[in-house]
DNA sequence: ATGCCTATTATTAATAGA
């Protein structure tokens, strides 16, 4: 089974790019982030006919986030990250797909810090941390897949010295995604390629792809149970390489059968 | 320290991304 999660920078923007990248991977289970489309503008159809079934939770100018699985339709179990009432960000949404339940995020990115929008990613986490929690305690296969914009360590920087009061890189977030791992989860690529530079992102500045001047932003953390499976874990950064790509790779981890 | 680029939304500029 293979599980991708792909930050696509506006979904009917890059819709062909899309279509191109699941015909090549042909990935069982997508995670997509930054639709940057309504919930009424998801091209669900150029999906189905691609073999896909879809759930989505949309939203005007920024931020949404779907999954999709092929030949099956997922099965919505939640579309918001409980605890707060008042965050009506599409950020969240999670699906049980083939015995594995999904979960696909697109954390905020929380810059300028310190400012409100740091507060909000910060409170967000621990959000997000009461609920992985209560999805480990389920003993459920559980696969988190999405945009967590945090790099975790210094390996997953190009240039960690330009980034140490970023929001992405401070020392709060890291330690959220710590606290998170040691919960309990396997951060899927970095257990099976524990030394090397791995990069999701490139920003459209400065010919960042060109100069591999990345980062690791794009992550799959793993329950127990699915982690004894994990088999492969890989980024396709030859889709950033495309005309009119999204910033992100689709990143991908296969887990043998159950 | 800032712009660099790209997208969306609303009307040629503002905002957000990371």
């Amino acid at each position: 089974m293979k599980i991708a999660t792909f930050n696509v920078n506006g979904v009917n923007g890059r819709l062909d790019l899309l279509l191109e990248w699941l015909a090549d991977a042909r990935p069982d289970v997508v995670c997509l982030q930054e639709l940057k489309a309504p919930q009424e503008k998801f091209p669900r159809k150029a999906i189905e006919q691609a073999g896909y079934g879809a759930i989505w939770s949309g939203q005007k100018s920024w931020n949404g986030v779907a999954i999709l699985s092929r030949g099956v339709d997922p099965v919505q179990t939640r579309r918001d990250l409980p605890g707060d009432p008042d965050d009506l960000h599409a950020r969240y949404i999670e699906a049980a797909v083939e015995g594995v339940l999904i979960a696909c995020l697109y954390a905020p990115n929380g810059n300028p810090a310190p400012g409100p929008k740091f507060e909000y990613k910060l409170a967000w986490y621990q959000r997000f941390l009461v609920h992985a929690q209560a999805l480990l305690d389920t003993q459920a296969p559980v696969v988190l897949a999405g945009d967590y914009n945090i790099m975790p360590t210094d390996l997953d920087v190009y240039k960690p010295e330009r980034w140490r009061d970023d929001a992405l890189f401070r020392p709060e977030v890291r330690e959220a995604f710590e606290r998170l791992v040691g919960q309990g989860w396997t951060d899927a690529l970095r257990t099976l390629h524990p030394e090397e530079r791995i990069y999701t992102f490139w920003d459209y500045f400065r010919n960042a792809y060109g100069r591999d001047a990345g980062l690791r932003l794009d992550h799959l953390l793993l329950s127990p149970s699915v982690a004894q499976r994990l088999k492969r874990a890989e980024v396709d950064r030859q889709v950033r390489g495309r005309d009119h790509a999204s910033d992100h790779a689709p990143t991908w981890i296969e887990i043998a059968d159950a």
